[in-house]
DNA sequence: CTAGGGTGTTACCGGTCTGTAACTTCCAGA
DNA sequence: TCTGGAAGTTACAGACCGGTAACACCCTAG
């Protein structure tokens, strides 16, 4: 019963939430809308009046989890305001946290792992949303005053997605336990070279 | 008709070769063991004459993959004996190669993100040879004469697997361009620093 | 030539999947 | 109190899934 998520609030929220949930714990393809709906406590009819299909329903659950994400870095805004260093390492700090919080990786590259039909729409918006994500990563690492920013951020990115498959593999003992040291040793060097 | 190998040989050589090829372009949950059988040119009960169920196959097409990689290293031996360091930039350079061949992650890291059940057979034989192949690269960061030689081979290797995934969310295009120049600078980042 | 094992064929089982139809119930707002 | 829309219920369609049974075939080893 680990699935509940079943608090009231509007039937379209609780299906929404209860399907990041059950697609994040057990994958998109492994997951059918009856289940969705009966732990969100309603029914088929229901989510199909909210959304026209899976598909949609999908899409909605990475952009909802997007949005989350983007909530995420307003936090780190908030806490070291003009900071924008702090705010990198804060960065790491909450990555490395979520690394180990559960064996499961990033939902839109597990998502793009699970979705190979090239034209399904759930592709265009992981696409436009982790380019947004790198946006954003690359502009952190600018103000914080790195010379390469693009190159740190694009290099900050792939470890941390890395990391986050490394733990889905060998589980959160293996090479992603070095994740911290690696970022923080990355940022070190891009800041002591030459500012453009 | 894009998934054929059809070649005359013998059936369980070709539903495995098969199996592997439309497991890696469609997902393991996206090919049903009929579309399998009918693409191998058989049928559904030869491939339960020569494998239990299907979870079974999906076992032995990770095995299969590894055994190609492990060929793979093979060959770099081949081509640079006695030579690690050599080696290991043909590691780098065959690693940024395939990342440009398709646009799929690792066929292990896709399984992990599909088979979520904690005890699913896939599970194990993916820990294990994951971490043969780290075993392996270390091995290969060590006797090409570098220090902190865990740390290196992990780093690389987050680096790919992020890599990887960066492909299959955001294309080619996307941060993954700057891998061989990221790893080729961590290689002589740590080739200067001391050696044990 | 014959026997037997590997293979192919067809049909089927029970279950699950997405998605829909038709109808009832409930509840809030006028 | 009445009404209209949102939500719940039941049943179903049509497809696909993994897996099995029973039987016909063919080809090679003896």
């Amino acid at each position: 019963m680990t699935d509940g998520i079943v608090e009231r609030s509007r039937p379209r929220d609780r299906i929404l939430e209860t399907a990041r949930d059950m697609f994040h714990k057990h994958g998109i393809k492994g997951v059918g809308v009856d289940a969705i709906t009966e732990a969100a406590g309603t029914n088929k009819m229901t989510l199909y009046r909210h959304f026209e299909s899976k598909d949609e329903l999908i899409v909605e659950c990475l952009r909802a989890n997007a949005a989350k994400a983007g909530a995420m870095w307003d936090a780190f805004d908030a806490e070291f305001p003009g900071d924008k260093l702090a705010q990198l390492h804060a960065w790491v700090r909450k990555a490395a946290a979520m690394l180990n919080a559960d064996g499961r990786g990033c939902d839109m590259a597990n998502a793009a792992a699970e979705l190979t039909e090239p034209d399904h729409p759930a592709r265009l918006v992981i696409k436009e949303l982790k380019e947004a994500q790198r946006e954003r990563l690359v502009t952190l690492c600018r103000d914080a005053g790195i010379g390469q920013a693009e190159l740190l951020a694009d290099t900050l990115s792939l470890l941390l997605e890395g990391a986050r498959v490394s733990v889905q593999t060998v589980g959160s003992e293996g090479p992603s336990t070095q994740f911290v040291r690696m970022a923080e040793g990355l940022i070190a060097s891009f800041r002591g070279a030459a500012a453009g």
